[in-house]
DNA sequence: GGACGTTATGTTCCTGCGGATATAACGGCA
DNA sequence: TGCCGTTATATCCGCAGGAACATAACGTCC
C-alpha cells in the first residue's frame, strides 16, 4: 500500500498551516503506526530508518502545532504508538483529497498519455527571432 | 508568478508515461522558457543555473520521447528557444490539472486548517497496548 | 573577421539529507 | 531484579544532487 506510490499517477502535496507540509510519504506513515501501533514497526515496513519516522512525525507535530501521533515508553513490548484524534483525522483528510485530485485530474493526464503516444507528427523547423522580452535582470 | 509557489495549498505532481515526471518546477520553467524566449533567461528568472534548467527540460524531452523545447544557437541575441506545441500542450494542461486538483482540495484544506487552529481540547491520556500486528519484518 | 550571447556539455567542488550507530530512559514481565 | 523492545535524542559518515566554473560551437551583427 505504501509501494504503490510509485504507481499514482498524482501526487499531492499541500500546505495546511505555515510549516505544515503534508504529502505522500507522511501519509504512508501516519498510517503504518496506525496500523503496526508502534513507530519504530512503522519505519521498518516502510522501509526507513527510526530516526527519520520519528523526524518526519516531529515536523508534523511542529507544523500542526499539537502531536499527531501518542508514544509511550516501556510496558507491555517496549511501548508503542498510536494516532492521536487529529492524528487520524488529517490521515483520513489527506486520503479524500488524493482521491479528489486524482479524479480532477484523471481526464488531463489520459490526455497527456495520448500525446505521448503519438509518434511525433513533424513539426515546422521555422523557429528562432531574437525577441528576448526582458534580456538581463 | 514563480515565487507564489511556496503560496500554493496544494502541490501537484504528475506522472504520464513511465519516466515522465512533471512537478511545479519544470511546469515554471517550461512557462519561463516561452514567456522569456531564451533557456538562460528563464534560468535566470527562476534563480537556478543554466546548467540545471538545460537538464530539467533534457529529462522532460527524454520522458516524453520528443522536445517539449525548441533551442537554436547563434544568430541575433545568440540564440533562443520556445516551447514546441507539444510544449505548450503540456504546459497547459499541467496549469488545467493544477486547477482543478486545487479545487478538488479547497474544502478538506480548510477542514485541516481549521483543526489547526484549535487549541487541543484536551485528549484522553489512555493509550497503549501492544497488538505489534505484524512484528518483524 | 571579431564580438557577443546563447546553446550544449563536462568537470569539480560543496553541502544538505538520510542512514547508521550509540546511548539513555522507561516500564511491564518473567 | 534483570530483561527486553520501544521511545527519544545526539553524533558521525557517505553520497547524491546542485552550484560554480570551464569550454566549445554557433550564427548574426557591427
Amino acid at each position: 500500500m505504501a509501494e504503490a506510490r510509485e504507481r499514482l499517477v498524482a501526487h499531492l502535496r499541500v500546505t495546511v498551516g505555515e510549516n505544515a507540509r503534508l504529502g505522500p510519504g507522511k501519509a504512508d506513515l501516519l498510517e503504518a503506526v496506525g496500523q503496526e501501533g508502534s513507530i519504530s514497526a512503522a519505519g521498518r515496513r516502510l522501509g526507513m530508518s527510526y530516526a527519520r519516522a520519528w523526524r518526519l512525525l516531529s515536523e508534523l507535530e511542529v507544523g500542526f502545532g499539537r502531536p499527531l501521533v501518542q508514544a509511550s515508553r516501556g510496558g507491555g513490548g517496549g511501548g508503542g504508538a498510536r494516532l492521536t484524534p487529529l492524528g487520524a483525522e488529517v490521515l483520513a483528510a489527506y486520503r479524500r483529497m488524493q482521491v479528489q485530485a486524482e479524479a480532477a485530474v484523471a481526464a488531463e493526464v489520459e490526455r497527456l498519455r495520448a500525446l505521448l503516444a503519438q509518434p511525433a507528427a513533424e513539426e515546422a523547423p521555422a523557429f528562432h527571432e531574437g525577441e528576448t522580452g526582458t534580456p538581463d535582470q
